[in-house]
DNA sequence: TAGATTGTTAATCGATTAACAATC
DNA sequence: TAGATTGTTAATCGATTAACAATC
């Protein structure tokens, strides 16, 4: 646990500063200050240094952030810096499309499992995924234990969320990234992330009748 | 455009009201106090009858809220009322997945036309998507103007999202759904909503440290 | 009517923005 | 050194919560 307790606000904001960093970084900029990142990035200059200043000075007064410090400093920040063994459970198209961005996008994350109703003889897509075995559910709180899962993903049907949400609570999982269009009851302690797909598609069409 | 300015918070707290009023009315529950509805779904029910009244009176005093009336009234104030014609840009993992998405679970969504590099002869997952064609993205912008369509869902890998969003947007389309791990800009008038899944495994490996 | 619960105003809390002294 | 820009405190703004009169 840490001292101060950060607003939701300021991490929701923390993965997208560093996504500007990555590219600045990717085009070879090597300093940039509040100001010029408030241009870029569309919070003001001042909400990027009290962000900032929420974790540590990193900047330096009269020059500005060094890109390449500030994108691992919030990388720690975020835990980046360590390793996540994950299992993904559900593994139909949704389970397959964040298996595939995973393996792809993620080095820090490792899908050492995945899990489904039915075991499927071969991934049809055929990529390799950490050599990540195929096992039905009925194996999960065994696997996750003996393995030590941190992460499971969670891309089951909407009925079945809560169970799994459940069983992986129960089997020591540290985190929970829920994919399905429910909330789950997770005890505390145990982290959980919500992408609620359909609550996006659904204010966007609230937001069409302003538009025109 | 509407009169009052409602704040972004309230309308994300609305498909969640929504969702929580769909499993009461499954239920058979038939109306329902800011009280339970806050034990239920975790806001404060000060906060529950402030959202609401931002939209009009919809309860009644002494008795609480009609259920299905609420479910309604919000699936209107979203505009889920209405009828969509979505393009989907970008046919990969994602691009189906959420094409099975929609075909199954948003009635009022429909997909006219599935975009893609190369097209896919056949639709490998085998799925009926309002007879949708799947076309190369050359016929894009055309078919965006001749058909009408009211959203673009973008699914294609990053450094194409904005060369997409840019077509798409002059080709007329009222939303933007963007599935991609880039911001895009977007002219004023149209509107966008992001689902940024790395961003929400980010937080979530945040929040693990704090948990244990 | 009495009890319950809304709709709405007022109070509080927290987050964002502005300002500026510190300092590179 | 002079100029630039941070780190941080103070002011403002907005969102949440509390309170209660209105009313079903």
């Amino acid at each position: 646990m840490r001292n101060k307790q950060i607003s939701k606000a300021v991490i929701k904001r923390l993965p997208r500063y560093r996504r500007y960093l990555r590219e600045l970084q990717k085009k070879g900029v090597e300093k940039i200050s509040s100001k010029d990142l408030s241009k870029l990035i569309g919070y003001t200059a001042s909400q990027i240094r009290q962000d900032l200043n929420n974790f540590g000075g990193f900047g330096q007064q009269g020059y500005g952030y060094s890109v390449n410090n500030l994108y691992e400093e919030i990388g720690t920040i975020l835990g980046l810096d360590k390793e996540y063994k994950m299992a993904i459970v559900g593994y139909g198209r949704l389970g397959r499309a964040i298996a595939n961005y995973i393996a792809n996008n993620e080095p820090k994350f490792h899908i050492i499992g995945i899990f489904d109703v039915k075991k499927i003889i071969q991934d049809i897509d055929d990529v390799e995924f950490d050599d990540a075995q195929i096992m039905t559910c009925k194996s999960l709180a065994g696997f996750i234990r003996s393995e030590q899962v941190d992460i499971a993903v969670i891309t089951v049907p909407a009925e079945k969320a809560q169970l799994v949400a459940d069983t992986v609570a129960d089997a020591g999982v540290k985190g929970i990234w829920n994919l399905t269009a429910v909330d789950l009851e997770i005890p505390a302690g145990i982290a959980v992330e919500n992408v609620h797909m359909s609550d996006s598609l659904h204010a966007l069409a609230y937001y069409m009748q302003d538009a025109e």
